[in-house]
DNA sequence: GCCTTACAGTTTACGCTGTCAACCTGGAAT
DNA sequence: ATTCCAGGTTGACAGCGTAAACTGTAAGGC
């Protein structure tokens, strides 16, 4: 006789179907659809099921961030292993990186603009190997170590600046939008090769 | 006799009170750290009372948003009219900006880094009128309407970028951070007065 | 002096949230 | 056959924003 199925399909056990379930609410109503409950009660168990899968609804929702952050290592690596001098292929990086953060807002959201206080709980540990792609941004300026890492922020800063507001939708919309991001992704090859006032740097 | 009073202290009507409680409670905790019962408790009415004097809890934070922008506004034209050429005026500025985030960060998330959808209900004309400091950005460039307007979206992006990344606690702690700080702003420099592809500039 | 009106607050309640403790239940192992 | 346990459920708790109904008090008009 076949091993007597719970009321759900086994092929999809429960963690999977709520997993599921939590990124269909994510894309579609961002962080702010997602809720214990209504999780529960479109996978059809109750909220507190959630619970033998997960630690904590954060938790869960360090599961979704992972997979975000995996999707944007492999843009931004892909690109990065592109052909070109330093300064386009940083332009390129840059330019997934934009364009990831346009595509997946929720996810975007959920990876860089969740508030402190409620990340608190994240691994930090598990933090700097998903933000991977982020070094990418001081190691294409082939700089010493730490004038690299403060390009790389400075990059990185850029560029989450201008896709934050853009986000939230603070930037005045009557602004070409691409022509925008253009600049911008200029502006960040300036901010990481040009010279500043501390040091070491080419035209 | 007497007029009578009310159990709470009249020189401080209800209104005034809530208001003066919830900056108290913005300022120790965060945006995370208001919500109307608490405000109500320490205030000495109750929860609902606050719908009195506030359409909801959003627009009481409204008020809040307000009050940050009535002093970043302060902060940034006051630098703005110093004196100086406009490269050097703007990197003062951008310094004012960077300041006012460090400095008061619970404001500045309120006021930039709240999410949309909780922000719906903010009438587009005040944002508007409370973002003024933000054209000074623009204004500085002397360039030509849309190209100015573009510019200073993009030092704008470029100074949220790095104060939300440090109010949020996403930036390496190894780095120095007022070196950090010093090398965005120049950087914002560049992105508004370099050559950009598009157009009209300056060296 | 009495009645009306308006204001300023409270009580109560609704539906929502994340989470915990206790309970149940069906199948596998002893 | 009995025990054990993983995987679920029920019920509850404390908190949230907010709407409706109620209460007490002050001021104004007659």
């Amino acid at each position: 006789m076949p091993p007597s199925r719970p009321t759900r399909d086994p092929a999809t056990p429960l963690r999977e179907a709520i997993l599921q379930e939590a990124r269909t609410l994510l894309e579609s109503g961002g962080y702010a659809a997602l809720s214990t409950r209504r999780i529960a009660s479109a996978v059809g168990c109750t909220a507190t099921s959630l619970y033998l899968h997960f630690k904590s609804k954060d938790s869960l929702i360090y599961a979704l961030i992972d997979e975000g952050f995996e999707e944007l290592n492999r843009r931004v690596l892909d690109v990065s292993r592109g052909e070109g001098d330093a300064l386009h292929l940083l332009r390129d990086v840059a330019g997934a990186y934009v364009a990831f953060g346009l595509e997946r807002p929720e996810y975007y959201e959920i990876m860089f603009m969740l508030r402190a206080e409620q990340m608190e709980r994240y691994p930090v540990d598990a933090y700097r190997r998903a933000r991977r792609s982020l070094e990418v941004f001081a190691e294409l300026t082939a700089l010493p170590a730490e004038e690299a890492a403060r390009r790389g922020a400075i990059v990185w800063s850029t560029l989450h600046g201008l896709v934050s507001l853009l986000i939230a939708q603070r930037i005045d919309i009557s602004l070409d939008r691409s022509a925008l991001i253009q600049d911008l992704i200029h502006s960040a090859g300036l901010g990481a090769f040009a010279a500043l006032p501390s040091g070491a740097n080419r035209t």
